[in-house]
DNA sequence: ATATGGTTTAACCAAATGGTTAACAAATGT
DNA sequence: ACATTTGTTAACCATTTGGTTAAACCATAT
């Protein structure tokens, strides 16, 4: 019987990696670690993916394509600069808190290996921000807006969002507060940032 | 002749480690890279450090603690809210230009192992925001800012300031530009940034 | 029933890795 | 001068780790 994509092994194994890649990097993944996760042999897995590397690959696009559809159509949809700005916001910090370890396991992989986002940039659903960058120029030509290179204000939403997630540690440390009080600081950002953001753009 | 401590062999290994760590983490990093890298034999860590995860923690020390003296300065002078926003943004972005894998290697060792914050808190030179948190809340109570948590306003200032460094591979690529347009923006936002924030506190 | 093909496992292997040892070299004190 | 401590090295060791192999398992087609 032809196994369903979701218990095969193969797909069975890429979640397995993706937790411990996710969790550890790739330098400090094992692939033992993976094999116990995935509650299987770990000859299986070079079986499945041959090596460590192409493992980590696989799983590497599988979390990017998971996160790059959903950036893709908040910068691309109809909605206004404010409402996107708000929506984007809202929609990214609640995703992300479904998925802790993708902003950092990205970022840092990407540091580790620069070269890969070159790959990646050639795929089609790579994140296109021309629209949004337009969008962002009309509403400066017509008033609406402050004038900011269209680029700044990208960085300082990306920022603003995804930071508080990557360098929770740092941040409570620097604040004194429990886990709890930093989840509740971050449920607040879904609204605290796109305020914090439209109020800067306002002339 | 008692060494100096800039060329002793114990420092000479931990500025070694020190640059080995921060490109590489403490999983991606190889004793024997930090021993060639000092120009000695591998032996020679483990005469003065005893083991890889005590020299990892004597870099991690010595490296947060050029950093935090930084922060707890330009935290805790006496400079108005608003002049402390603007030169923090201003030194710390030129601080980073100068150690540019020092964010993402504090930000990533401590999500690795989280506990370890609890120990640097207890140093003496720990950043301390009380004085920051404070100043926020007398301008808001005098109408000078708009009301916000000064925890918030502290995430966004890190976050703005910070995550163009950590994130850079990913923005190039989000950007679409080369290195040198990326380095341009990043210096940029040196006045950027502030002029950003102070915005977004009018009333 | 049995041959066939893909799937799974236990056992194994070579290289890498953190760490140790024992001998040697260079200061230092007497 | 000589003994003692400190610094340094080459060689070595045990374990870990990514990867392989050969045999077993199991579903399906004939």
């Amino acid at each position: 019987m032809k196994k369903t994509k979701d218990d095969s092994t193969e797909s069975n194994i890429l979640n397995a990696a993706k937790t411990i890649f996710q969790r550890k990097g790739m330098d400090g993944a094992r692939m033992q670690e993976i094999a116990d996760e995935a509650g299987i042999n770990k000859a299986l897995l070079h079986y499945y993916y041959r090596s460590k590397q192409l493992l980590f690959e696989a799983v590497f696009k599988s979390v990017f394509s998971l996160l790059a559809p959903q950036l893709n159509k908040a910068l691309n949809n109809d909605d206004s600069l404010m409402d996107k700005i708000k929506n984007f916001t809202k929609n990214y910090i609640s995703f992300i808190i479904k998925h802790p370890y993708l902003p950092s396991f990205i970022i840092n992989e990407l540091n580790r290996n620069p070269e890969f986002v070159q790959k990646l940039i050639t795929e089609k659903h790579f994140p296109n921000i021309e629209k949004f960058k337009n969008q962002i120029n009309e509403n400066i030509e017509k008033g609406k807006i402050t004038s900011i290179k269209p680029e700044q204000l990208f960085i300082n939403i990306m920022a603003l969002n995804i930071f508080p997630f990557i360098a929770s540690p740092l941040l409570k440390g620097f604040l004194k507060i429990s886990d709890e009080d930093y989840n509740k600081l971050l449920e607040e950002r879904a609204t605290e940032v796109s305020n914090f953001i439209i109020n800067a753009l306002k002339v």
